[in-house]
RNA sequence: CGGGGCGUGGCGCAGUCUGGUUAGCGCGACGGUUUUGGGAACCGUAGGUCGUUGGUUCGAAUCCAAUCGCCCCGACCA
C-alpha cells in the first residue's frame, strides 16, 4: 500500500479525550475516530489489525473443532422473556421497538438465540458434542463507557457455546476452550492468565476470566508470580482427549490467581511463598463459562440421551472481546513514541520509506523493493510521500510496523538500505539487491 | 445514576472572572521557493453561526436559564 493513496490520517499531538495510552496511541495512528461515547468509526489501519485478532481468533476456535456462524445483532425480545433475562438484564440491554412495536433488542450476547437455535435442530446425543460460535457486533449500554475501545458500548466479540450430553463431556467443552483461549492469546502476543472468576449475569458455577497485565487495567488482580513462567508454546494439543485437554486446564488453574471479586487474602498467604505474591492491575479480554442446564431447562432444550431418556442438554459460554483486544495489545506494546505491534497482528509488517523523494535512485530502489517484498508475500506500506525524513521516521514510529527498510542516499550510495526492527530499536545496513529476500529470511517466511 | 470538569477553524489551546469595534496563538491543510537521515525554513492563502435554543443589554464567546454532547472519579461490565 503506498502512503500517498492510503486513509492515515495521523496526529501530532494527543486528542484531549483520550486518557490512556492505547486511546491515545489509536487516535494518534489513525486507526479509530469516535461516532459518540463508546462507539466508534474503525479507519483503515484499525481495521486492518482488528481483522487481523479476528482471523487468529477464528482459526483457534476453528483448530478445536467449533463451528462458525452468524447470529444477527438485533434480537426478538420474546427470547429473553422466555429466559427470564428481559427484566433482569436492566439498562445495559439497548432495547428497540420497530414499526410494528414488536421489541426488539441489540443482543449484549447469544444464549437465548443460540440456544432457540439448538432445541429447534438438535434432539439426540449422537449430535453432540456441538459448540458454535460467531464474531459479531454486541451492544451494552455501559453507565460509563470510556478508554477508547476497551470499554465501549458497542464491540466486536467472539462468543460461542457449547452443548454437550452431560456435566462431563461440558466440562471438557470448558476445558478445551480454556486450551484454545491460551493458544489465542499466546499467538497475539499476550500473557494472558486465567484467574478465577464470579459469574456474573450470565450465571452458572464455573468460570474463568483472562487478563493481560497491565498497569492501565480496570482489574486489580492477585497471582503467584510463578504463573508468568507457564507457556503453552505451540504444543500439538489433542482436543478430542479430555484428559490431554484436563492437564493443561490443571497446569493453567493450580497456581493462585483471581480478581478482586474472588481473592481471599487468607488462602492467598497460605499457599503462595511472600515473595511470589503479586498483586497488580489487569485487562480482561475475555471469560469462560460452564452454567449446566441454566437455559436448557427453562428453553425446553433437550436431547434424548444413550439410555432414551430426554434430558436438558449442558451448556457452557465463552467469550473474546476482539475489539478490545486491539486496545489490550497496544497497552501491553508501545513505547513513548508509538505502538510496537506484534508480527502476527501488525498492520503492515514492513514499512518502506523513501527518505528522498526527487532523487531518482532512491524511487526506482523502492519502487522494486516495494515489488520484490510484496512478491514474497509480505504486507507493505509504503511511504512514498514528500515529506522530510523526520517526519517519515516519527510517523514510521508511531504506526509502529514491525520492520522498516529505510531508502536513502546516504545508504544507497554504498548500495545499501537501512533496517529497523521496531521492537528492539536494532537498525542493520544490507545490499539493496537482496534487501526482500534478507527480510523475508528474518521475518521466517518460506522461499517462494 | 451521584460527584467534578469541558464544549471557541481538522487537532491542541488562549480569550469568559471584570460584556465593547475586524475572535487570537501553535500545529495541521493548500500554493510557492529553498531544503532533505529522526516531526525543516521563509513567503502567501483558505478555513470559525464561539455546541444549541431562549433571555438580559445600546452591545454577548463573555452574564442568566434551559437543553444537547463529551471527558474524569465512583458503583456495574468482553
Amino acid at each position: 500500500m503506498r502512503m500517498t493513496r492510503y486513509f492515515l490520517p495521523l496526529l501530532k499531538e494527543v486528542p484531549s479525550d483520550a486518557q490512556i495510552a492505547s486511546h491515545q496511541l489509536m487516535m494518534r495512528a489513525g486507526m479509530i475516530r469516535q461516532a459518540a461515547a463508546g462507539i466508534y468509526s474503525w479507519l483503515p489501519l484499525g481495521l486492518r489489525v482488528m481483522q487481523k485478532i479476528e482471523r487468529i481468533v477464528v482459526e483457534e476456535q476453528t483448530r478445536a473443532g467449533h463451528l462458525p456462524m452468524l447470529m444477527p445483532t438485533l434480537q426478538p425480545a420474546t427470547l429473553w422473556e422466555e429466559s427470564g433475562r428481559y427484566s433482569d438484564y436492566g439498562e445495559e440491554m439497548l432495547r428497540i421497538t420497530d414499526r410494528h412495536d414488536r421489541k426488539l433488542l441489540y443482543g449484549p450476547t447469544n444464549e437465548e438465540m443460540i440456544t432457540d437455535i439448538f432445541r429447534e435442530h438438535v434432539h439426540s446425543y449422537r449430535d453432540l458434542p456441538l459448540t458454535l460460535f460467531h464474531v459479531q457486533w454486541k451492544f451494552r449500554d455501559e453507565i460509563r463507557p470510556r478508554y477508547g475501545v476497551m470499554r465501549g458500548r458497542e464491540f466486536l466479540m467472539k462468543d460461542g457455546y457449547n452443548f454437550d450430553v452431560d456435566q462431563d463431556e461440558a466440562i471438557h467443552a470448558y476445558n478445551r476452550h480454556m486450551v484454545s483461549y491460551l493458544r489465542t492469546y499466546e499467538r497475539l502476543g499476550l500473557q494472558a492468565i486465567p484467574m478465577r472468576a464470579d459469574t456474573g449475569p450470565i450465571g452458572g458455577n464455573h468460570s474463568h476470566e483472562f487478563l493481560v497485565l497491565a498497569s492501565t487495567g480496570e482489574s486489580r488482580v492477585h497471582y503467584d508470580a510463578a504463573i508468568l513462567d507457564l507457556k503453552l508454546k505451540d504444543a500439538a494439543i489433542d482436543y478430542d482427549s479430555h484428559d490431554r485437554c484436563a492437564a493443561v486446564v490443571a497446569e493453567w488453574t493450580t497456581p493462585y490467581a483471581r480478581t478482586e471479586e474472588t481473592h481471599d487474602a487468607t488462602v492467598f498467604a497460605d499457599r503462595v511463598p511472600a515473595g511470589r505474591r503479586v498483586e497488580s492491575r489487569a485487562i480482561e479480554v475475555g471469560q469462560i463459562f460452564y452454567f449446566g442446564t441454566k437455559y436448557s431447562e427453562v428453553m425446553g432444550a433437550t436431547v434424548t440421551n444413550a439410555a432414551g431418556q430426554s434430558v436438558p442438554v449442558h451448556m457452557g459460554s465463552h467469550g473474546i472481546g476482539v475489539s478490545r483486544l486491539v486496545g489490550a495489545i497496544i497497552e501491553a506494546h508501545h513505547d513513548d513514541r508509538g505502538i510496537r505491534w506484534p508480527l502476527s497482528v501488525a498492520p503492515f509488517q514492513v514499512g518502506l520509506v523513501n527518505l528522498a523523494h526527487n532523487d531518482t535512485g532512491c524511487r526506482t530502489t523502492c519502487e522494486q523493493l516495494y515489488r520484490e517484498l510484496a512478491g514474497l508475500g509480505l504486507e507493505v506500506l509504503y511511504d512514498d510521500r514528500d515529506e522530510s525524513p523526520g517526519a517519515q521516521f516519527a510517523s514510521m514510529t508511531l504506526i509502529g510496523l514491525p520492520w522498516m527498510v529505510a531508502v536513502g542516499p546516504r545508504s544507497l550510495a554504498g548500495g545499501e538500505v537501512e533496517f529497523t526492527e521496531r521492537a528492539s530499536g536494532i537498525r542493520s545496513s544490507h545490499p539493496h539487491e537482496t534487501a526482500a529476500r534478507h527480510l523475508a529470511d528474518r521475518i521466517g517466511l518460506p522461499p517462494v
